[in-house]
DNA sequence: CGTCTTTGACCCGCGC
DNA sequence: GCGCGGGTCAAAGACG
């Protein structure tokens, strides 16, 4: 065993730089590939007419500039379509003789009329965003008050021996996020500030439109400034190992290793090992979250003729970190990884979105697990609305059904697990509309449905580390109308008065989309959830990865409309660099090159899936296609 | 040559 | 107690 562990190390020391270079390899392959997984602009952009493009639309009188400039803007490509062909027609009725007056008036009332919907539209678009800003700057000021009542809860020291308790108390208030990453410059502050958190805070709150530090007061006291986490473990983002060490004490882990905490965790607590399984829709193998793995074993699972992939944590040595890769039965594109245990070393920028995600929705099944006491936890689920925005489900494998119906993970041991449904589109169903993901293969555990749909990681086109997930909605590049809902229903987790969200956001959403998707999103579920989110902290750390994966896609933006929605989306945050460095560089270093995706860059067609691109493999690079035992 | 992936074998827990 | 299935190990091959 002690051997083994060894050979491990040695083996695990070594390999980290060689994943490195492997992940970089990828990296830029993928982004080279970029123009390959580009939607195929052709139909939308030869429709779609720019401003400056008075040929065809400027010989009908009626026809303004600055209504074309919001027709682009609102990006609806049919309606681009229809209108399109009126100019064209324009053009023609122009060279025609005075007896069909008539049908070009007709024409021209028709396009009239076309004009006054793209404007109302437009003006709904515009309203949908100012009240995005709005509400995000409202949630950003109850968030720096939650943080400010948070660090002073956490002064009062419990140094007794329930490691356990104790994290589960503390674990919120240890959370300090930083939504959206930081620029170059920033991030050397954020080191030398590491030690005090609320002087980062204040910091990047001065500086930064958009700032919730990533940190953690354990590590944060003991970590020293590195702004390579990667090389050298020194933590500028630690927050999320020390927690997560705590709160999900690793179970194999804890058999093979015999350091004193695990064991203790284990003794205190054995029942719970916290799992965190991440449902995404991905191409590739494994959705690149960031983290270094090694794949040490793959099984089939019965039920799933997809094999599962079972990865080390590579980023140290020690890291009892491991996560299961399988695909979906049903859905082959959807990935489903489970994350198991905690990082025991400073995670690289782009790990810490996942990380905090992961951590979020682990502090929250076992804080809902204890609280609760019961063993489906719906209370838990219902309850905490850390994961709103995702598809949260929570399971309990001693009591309920695994929600993923042909996956049991339950056998090995009793494993809390709680589900982060990162798939904005439904398995089976031919919409692909994140509303519509009702579906019997969940049965157990509230379901948070939004507009949200987080996906993590690279994509061949948009090949960024997992930190850089983007909205999708899995749909198709012509629903990109939909996107700005998609913002709003994030917003939505985040928002304070749910009411407002609800209603401005939501029912915009539905009074556009519901003829399409006439299933409405749970009012209910959504209230209370909203509701909650004042009072749970660990929303925090969801929210930052959500966000942060958000301004990570606005960081990818290209162009067009897109990338405007994009910089709003900033927030006045002017860290991040548009052409991946500053943050963008480390967070989201993987920027494919803008302007790639005209006009589509934050809304990736499920062509252009984000993930992690195939050779990004060195995260966790085997094919799950490759079938064992 | 070193490292990583593959994959058959083994271990262990759980249910019957 | 036995079988099943999940999870892990470790030797061998692959790869850079």
């Amino acid at each position: 065993m002690e051997e083994n562990l060894m050979k491990m190390k040695r083996r695990d020391d070594g390999g980290g730089g060689a994943v490195i270079k492997k992940e970089k390899t990828a990296d830029s392959s993928s982004s080279s590939s970029s123009g390959d997984e580009e939607p195929p602009p052709a139909a939308a952009v030869a429709v779609v007419p720019k401003v400056g493009d008075k040929r065809t639309y400027c010989e009908n009188e009626d026809m303004k500039p600055s209504s074309l400039g919001k027709m682009e803007l609102s990006s609806s490509n049919n309606k681009f379509s229809a209108r399109s062909d009126t100019g064209r027609t324009g053009t023609d009725y122009s060279m025609a003789s005075s007896s069909s007056r008539k049908e070009q008036d007709e024409q021209l009332e028709s396009a009239k009329a076309e004009m006054g919907e793209v404007r109302e539209e437009n003006q709904r678009l515009k309203m949908y965003l100012n009240r995005i800003m709005k509400d995000y700057q409202e949630l950003q000021m109850q968030f720096y008050d939650i943080v400010g009542q948070d660090s002073k809860k956490s002064r009062p020291p419990q140094e007794n021996e329930h490691q356990e308790q104790q994290v589960e108390e503390e674990e919120p208030e240890l959370v300090s996020l930083t939504l959206g990453r930081l620029s170059e410059s920033k991030r050397e502050d954020k080191g030398k500030a590491s030690g005090s958190r609320h002087g980062k805070e204040e910091e990047m709150r001065g500086n930064e439109g958009l700032s919730l530090a990533l940190d953690c007061k354990f590590e944060a006291s003991k970590s020293e400034v590195d702004d390579e986490p990667l090389q050298n473990p020194s933590p500028v983002n630690s927050s999320q190992e020390p927690k997560e060490e705590e709160t999900w004490p690793p179970s194999k882990a804890v058999k093979t290793t015999k350091s004193g905490g695990d064991d203790e965790v284990l003794q205190q607590n054995p029942a719970k090992k916290a799992r965190v399984c991440v449902r995404t829709r991905c191409d590739t193998p494994t959705m690149n979250d960031g983290c270094q793995w090694r794949k040490y074993g793959q099984k089939i699972a019965k039920g799933n003729p997809c094999p599962r992939a079972y990865y080390r944590c590579t980023v140290a040595p020690s890291c009892p970190v491991r996560k299961q890769v399988q695909r979906c039965a049903e859905d082959l594109s959807i990935l489903i990884t489970t994350y198991e245990g905690t990082h025991n070393h400073p995670l690289p920028m782009s790990a810490t979105a996942m990380a905090s995600t992961t951590c979020a929705a682990a502090s929250m099944l076992l804080s809902g697990s204890t609280s609760s006491g019961g063993p489906n936890i719906p209370s838990s689920a219902s309850s905490h609305p850390a994961l709103h925005g995702l598809n949260v489900y929570v399971s309990d494998n001693s009591k309920s059904k695994f929600y993923l119906p042909n996956t049991s993970l339950s056998s090995a041991s009793s494993h809390p697990t709680i589900t982060l449904d990162l798939t904005s589109t439904p398995s089976s169903s031919s919409s692909p509309f994140p509303f519509n993901r009702f579906s019997s293969a969940y049965p157990t555990t509230a379901r948070y449905n939004t507009t949200t749909s987080l996906s993590f990681g690279s994509s061949e086109s948009n090949t960024v580390s997992w930190g850089n997930g983007l909205l999708t909605y899995g749909g198709s590049s012509q629903q990109q109308p939909y996107m700005k809902s998609h913002i709003g229903g994030l917003n939505i987790t985040g928002r304070v008065p749910p009411s407002t969200v609800e209603n401005s956001i939501y029912q915009s959403f539905m009074q556009k989309n519901h003829q399409r998707h006439p299933q409405p999103p749970l009012p209910d579920t959504i209230a209370a959830a909203t509701k909650a989110i004042t009072t749970d902290p660990n929303f925090q750390s969801a929210l930052a990865a959500a966000l942060t994966s958000i301004i990570g896609a606005g960081n990818n933006a290209g162009g067009g409309g897109a990338e405007s929605l994009a910089q709003k989306l900033k927030w006045g945050e002017q860290s991040f660099a548009v052409n991946g460095n500053g943050c963008g560089s480390s967070f989201f270093n993987k920027s494919p090159p803008s302007g790639s995706q005209p006009g589509s860059s934050i809304f990736l067609p499920p062509t252009a899936l984000p993930f992690s691109n195939p050779k990004s493999a060195s995260t966790s690079p085997s094919d799950t296609g490759n079938h064992s035992n």
